[in-house]
DNA sequence: CATAAACCCTATAAAATAAATAGGGTTTAT
DNA sequence: ATAAACCCTATTTATTTTATAGGGTTTATG
């Protein structure tokens, strides 16, 4: 399941998604949108921004904006950066690989094989998925 | 990721498919071979029992053993039993359906329409993916 | 140039969940 | 009779997630 930093996430971008006319968008006109907490929203939308999704404006009358195309968003991007890996095994991980502790000899293990498939497969899907897909419904 | 839980769910399995021909095998044993708690590993192999993937045997001599053939067990099962939902949002659950608190109208969200076909394909993969692949590699 | 409005940053606390432990009960081969 | 094994529930501990706190920096505007 999804944290909910990757939900507040998705509707923090949604949300922005919809309003790309206006030059910025206000933490505060998103965080009462969802109820969300302000400062925890301010957090996420930090975090998307070092990430290069989205851009800012300080100072009165700033706020945040959409960097790039929603169609150049993948919901693989959003979930990896807000709740790590995608992999089911941190052994399998593309992005954040650790071995595990379970297992005595990955060159053994029948799990991670599969795992690696599961993984491959799912990747598919969720860089295909983008922000342009939940804006278009 | 998969939860300890599942991971030793999956490795348990793993062993007992590899001991088919035996009769029984002992929790003692799967926990000795990958470090696992016995008690912790015990609850384990009781849910799967509950599950109808196991069969025990009481008393001296007694123990685990596979009860359905490997192909029959998919790891959208074992997944489920241990750590819940496959769908990433709760809102597009087959099997622990809850609403989200973030969300305001389902009807009108268009995260869980892309969730929706997210979940469909996950299932696809999982569901065809069972046992007898990780014992067979 | 003062000020208010907005983003920026780090650290800590609270809540929820996952993992592990504990302690006994029941069954059965020998 | 007894020891070995599964069965069951409750509790504790550890980890992770979620939220809060408190200020710092930037900038449009009158």
């Amino acid at each position: 399941m999804l944290s909910k930093k990757t939900k507040y996430a998705l509707h923090a971008l949604t949300y922005l998604g919809k309003h790309r006319e206006e030059k910025t968008v206000l933490i505060q006109d998103i965080a009462e949108e969802h109820g969300i907490s302000h400062k925890f929203l301010e957090n996420i939308l930090l975090e998307l921004k070092k990430a290069g999704i989205l851009g800012s404006k300080k100072g009165k009358g700033g706020g945040y904006y959409l960097i790039k195309e929603p169609i150049d968003i993948p919901l693989s991007k959003v979930i990896r950066l807000l709740d790590g890996p995608i992999a089911l095994l941190p052994c399998v991980s593309l992005n954040y690989y650790e071995p595990c502790d379970e297992c005595k000899d990955e060159a053994v293990c029948g799990i991670n094989k599969v795992m690696i498939q599961v993984r491959d497969e799912t990747l598919k899907i969720l860089e295909n998925k983008t922000l342009e897909d939940i804006l278009k419904t």
